[in-house]
DNA sequence: GTCTATAGCAGGATAGAC
DNA sequence: GTCTATCCTGCTATAGAC
């Protein structure tokens, strides 16, 4: 069901409808009648709901971004767990498959890294919620499943720069699919995607200093 | 000379306004208003100039990102050449550098940055410009400058995915200092640019399959 | 809770004086 | 080539009917 997102309640058809557009324009793009019209609800509405524009795109992040953050992280220790042994190439292929291939659909995750980068490259006031609720969480939490397989010497500094390499990585492959495809000359299809997270894979694991041989302990 | 951009003519001034405001705030945050008054010009400059706003944009990427662009390539080559004995570590090296540390001012390298950045994600007319009068050719150059480090039997794509992975690492480092900076908990003064400058080279001279030592040949 | 109508204002673009 | 004044469109926000 929800075909459309015409089903719900309008406040939460304009979150759907909020969540693509400012993804997909950035927030100045984006007009509130863009918004109610695509919403299939009346002008007034952003007003009478969320007080103006701009607290329905925080709102936007709080009920709808952070939330779907958090299933990506569950969908990576799914996928983590569903690989024996655990190896860090596991981990690092788990990631890359939960942001390329993961529960999203192919729109969902574009609009996901989109949203995030330009709070990332554009700090607003969401800016606050997607770096201290999701990122450095999850950056810590990866820190913890890399540590074990690193040298205990390694500075924590160089364990993050690694772990925030990776993340880059993973994060633009995904958002400059229109510069891949036109460097590559290849479409996002599932074949160039599995062939993406095998490169993300081969390309970090050497970049943390061991081959994919080599990592078991 | 040229303090603030004052003394040239007004059709000047309002393309080097033109960079810094796009860069910091986006197309459509930008009003013409805000060009002028910044530019020291009146409002009717932009359609006397250009037509309309969106031929200034476009025009901004024509006079002043694709020739700084390529400075930052030449930048680049010069880094190499300062280098010797040439090795693959020089290139990456270099290419770190010229984007890090190069001739820009820190202030141009950013807004250089997230012009990019954004044709990257959201492609608008300027985008043919980025992709095929900068990136393609650079990544050939780069093609060529790594292809004889590489194994002989190395797949096409697979060098350039390389090659896209140590661009990405390099934007991103750029680009996303708001979220590196929230994260390390370290400011983007002289030291920390060239502690990511290391890091990147080493990053990626293992992820493509060498260290340090072994890349002589 | 949702809609219609509209106030109030800011935006891009233009005409015409200088 | 540059400026002033102004048009028109389209936005946010609100008041009040339903």
């Amino acid at each position: 069901m929800a075909q459309k997102s015409k089903n719900e309640i309008p406040k939460e058809r304009l979150l759907d409808a909020a969540e693509a557009l400012f993804a997909q324009k950035g927030y100045h793009a984006v007009t509130v009648r863009e918004l109610t019209t695509a919403a299939q609800c009346n002008l007034a509405a952003v007003n009478y709901h969320f007080g103006n524009k701009k607290n329905l795109y925080v709102e936007v992040f709080r009920s709808r971004w952070v939330p779907r953050a958090q299933r990506l992280q569950e969908s990576f220790r799914q996928y983590l767990a569903g690989q024996d042994p655990s190896s860090l190439g596991a981990v690092v292929r788990a990631l890359a498959q939960a942001f390329l291939e993961g529960p999203l659909s192919d729109e969902e995750r574009q609009r996901h890294a989109q949203l995030m980068t330009r709070e990332m490259s554009q700090p607003t006031v969401a800016f606050d919620l997607v770096a201290n609720q999701v990122m450095r969480p999850f950056i810590k939490e990866l820190a913890d499943r890399f540590r074990p397989f690193m040298p205990k010497e390694l500075p924590e500094e160089r364990l993050v720069l690694n772990i925030m390499s990776i993340i880059f990585m993973v994060i633009h492959f995904n958002f400059a699919r229109a510069a891949v495809s036109q460097i590559t000359g290849r479409k996002y299809n599932p074949p160039f995607k599995a062939r993406l997270v095998e490169h993300i894979v081969q390309f970090s694991l050497k970049g943390v200093g061991m081959s994919e041989k080599e990592e078991y302990r």
